[in-house]
DNA sequence: CCCATAGACCCCCTTACATCA
DNA sequence: CCTGATGTAAGGGGGTCTATG
């Protein structure tokens, strides 16, 4: 079955809406340097849409090494504490990334039941109990290497059935490679869906010939490599902010020493100057205002700060 | 209706292995 | 060939939510 059919159409029942909002800094500053580091935000979920923040590309910052390697879209997370998140995008679906605060560090010594998501579909019967970590670990192990000279692309994976699994011997892992294309076929899934439900995981799986564990650890491990990714540029956003703004401190600071100095110089002229407290300048186009302009226009007196930055990977922007 | 439990799914951190310079 | 760095598949802990008895 096409994984994207499936997709589109069990997308409704799920609720399998990409975040792919949010904002991970909680930055209002449209910093006129910033770059456009890309980017297709991708639609926000329904549930989620109002808490979309104005978002806007950043016009100035490079685009970063992993681009090349992520391709556009990148997701933009959020700092938002899980416990804030919305119970539906809480659980898995829709608000993957809206994280910045590690909940999971509780009290150590919490017995849970079975912690280890096997998943229940495994073709070969090899189900998983859970509480069974024994089951788990030999379900997840792979099978022989089957990669030489370094060439990943058209080696296949024998995971599939997991049939082998036990030669690997003495309980250490092997690690398998997935090819090219069942990456390339599990990364278009991803700019889809960066979570899949649990038919689109059980057709993925047959699609390439994997264990449905195996596309669900993929989109984990995916959805953590973009997480990361979007934590560096995130830094880097913000230290071009601080680096705008200390710059803009500067040019403050010298404006209101030689303003002092006119003062003194010609206090005749200086005293029909407008007062500077009147005056607003924008950060971002660097344009001069009055408050109450700035504020007719904006609903509120201070800079038109420009949108917010969105970096966005993973699932297309939904039409 | 409330509660306990099981199951599913997620994120996070870590480990182990493969690959490459 | 050896080795350290890097990338990534997978293991496991722990959190939340839903279904069920």
């Amino acid at each position: 079955m096409d994984i994207m059919a499936l997709n589109a159409r069990d997308e409704e029942q799920y609720g399998n809406n990409h975040l792919g909002l949010g904002l991970s800094l909680s930055l209002g500053l449209g910093v006129a340097t910033a770059a456009p580091v890309e980017v297709e935000p991708p639609p926000p979920p329904r549930q989620q849409q109002q808490r979309a923040i104005s978002v806007a590309p950043i016009t100035s910052l490079p685009a970063p090494q992993w681009w090349k390697w992520n391709g556009p879209g990148l997701f933009f997370g959020t700092t938002m504490d899980q416990q804030q998140q919305p119970a539906a995008a809480r659980h898995g679906h829709e608000m993957p990334f809206l994280r910045g605060v590690d909940v999971n560090r509780a009290p150590a010594g919490d017995t849970r039941r079975g912690s280890c998501s096997e998943d229940d579909e495994e073709p070969g019967g090899a189900s998983s109990s859970p509480n069974s970590t024994l089951s788990s670990s030999l379900s997840g192990k792979r099978a022989a290497p089957a990669r030489s000279g370094g060439e990943v692309a058209d080696h296949t994976p024998r995971a599939g059935g997991g049939s082998d699994d036990e030669d690997s011997g003495g309980g250490s892992r092997k690690k398998l490679r997935l090819s090219k294309d069942q990456a390339a076929v599990l990364e278009e899934s991803f700019k889809e869906h960066n979570t899949l439900n649990p038919k689109q995981k059980a057709a993925l799986a047959k699609q390439l010939n994997l264990k449905p564990r195996q596309v669900e650890v993929w989109f984990q491990n995916r959805r953590a490599r973009t997480k990361l990714k979007q934590t560096e540029v995130d830094c880097e956003f913000l230290k071009r902010c601080c680096e705008t703004l200390t710059e803009e401190n500067r040019r403050l600071q010298r404006e209101v020493a030689e303003l002092r100095v006119l003062k003194l110089v010609a206090p005749h002229h200086y005293a029909r100057m407008p007062p500077p407290t009147t005056l607003t300048m924008c950060p971002s186009c660097e344009r001069l205002a009055s408050a109450s302009a700035s504020a007719d226009q904006a609903g509120r007196a201070g800079p038109c700060w420009g949108p917010l930055p969105v970096f966005v990977d993973g699932p297309a922007r939904r039409p």
